[in-house]
DNA sequence: TAGCACGCTGACCGATCGGTTAGCGTCCCG
DNA sequence: CGGGACGCTAACCGATCGGTCAGCGTGCTA
């Protein structure tokens, strides 16, 4: 009965719930990235963590609540590393530094990056992925908003706005599927060589 | 115990019996792209066709090879459509056309398309998925051989080749994610535009 | 017309799923 | 030192999963 929610926040024990709760996101991050969401047990999550199924539910209402932390989490905080990293500086090299924010952040939380970005798009549960949409729109919204602005700049050539925006972000959002950090270039070099590619083309000069 | 890969072909029936499978390759599709491989039951499918659950038993030994034929299938028919549709024309024009009959491809065969590349990539069966792995690997040695003679014909920069195919091929995989068929531009445009893009580059010329 | 091949079904199986419940042990605090 | 809060678990629940099996009905064939 007692849920983790109303645990008083000065006992010293509360530290060792909030660790608790971070550990069971960490492997089920992994975990839902590794397996998906229906190919990933509270068994499975329970063993992952060294603990009882039953103690995930002392956490966490459902297994739905765990994918929607996860999930939710990271979208918001990645538009939010983006965004903080943007530079005082020219409408283009704005657009540079989102790519490569977004790989220093694909780098450092893969697994939940992974897990929400393989997460169903028409998710029958919508309730709770609401939010989580709402920040997705915030992050594709920032790029072209960066496009546009480089556009009215002279920067960039009047190009198709939203369609920019699907190409750069595919580039990054397909990356889980062939990157392995153990070899070859890391994140944010790949996102910059990719960002080279976009902004000056494949076409040799004549 | 009959076996449908045992039935003489003479027989009047073997039609029927043919029409049926791809029936259910077809609703298996569908259905592996909108709910996943877990979260497709072998009753929905059956439930989608209006057939019992144990029929798909005489067309099929089990679920993963429905899920493999549609899978597979597709992945060996995307090479063979692109390639085939290749034309006698300079390098880049080649790497174009590589672009919009693969978007022509996911038009016509979008629930397949989708089925497969949604299909997780560390699949624990991986026997099964070696065949498709390996036509997946044509298709993308194809765009590699491309560049690499856009290159050598002077069309393109000296680009670095395997990271620009990721970069074409995530453009079109990523896709379906956002594309919907009832409105925006088709596929192929939508590659056609993709393609403008990436020759051209963004950055406006001085 | 007798028989058989074959498309097809409903009932059933053990396993595993997400989730519940009763209660154990321990540590803090009055 | 007594009591209650809390972290935690084992056992269990109904539902649903992939897969099996015995047998029905029909239509072709000898």
């Amino acid at each position: 009965m007692a849920r983790a929610a109303t645990r008083p926040a000065t006992t010293p024990e509360a530290g060792d719930a909030a660790e608790r709760m971070l550990q069971i996101l960490s492997e089920a991050s992994r975990l839902f990235a590794t397996n998906g969401y229906d190919g990933t047990s509270m068994r499975d999550i329970a063993l992952a963590c060294g603990i009882s199924k039953s103690l995930l539910y002392h956490h966490f209402t459902d297994k739905d609540e765990i994918f929607a932390k996860v999930t939710l989490g990271s979208t918001r905080e990645l538009y939010h590393y983006v965004f903080d990293r943007l530079p005082e500086a020219g409408p283009a090299e704005r657009v540079r530094r989102f790519m490569t924010a977004t790989g220093e952040y694909f780098q450092k939380y893969r697994w939940a990056w992974i897990a929400s970005t393989t997460a169903f798009w028409n998710d029958p549960e919508q309730r709770r992925q609401k939010e989580r949409m709402m920040w997705r729109d915030q992050y594709e919204g920032l790029i072209r908003t960066l496009i546009q602005e480089a556009i009215d700049a002279g920067e960039f050539r009047p190009v198709d706005v939203p369609l920019t925006g699907r190409l750069i972000l595919s580039s990054l959002n397909w990356m889980h599927r062939w990157y392995r950090p153990e070899k070859g270039m890391a994140p944010p070099q790949i996102a910059d060589a990719y960002c080279d590619m976009i902004f000056n083309g494949l076409v040799a000069p004549r």
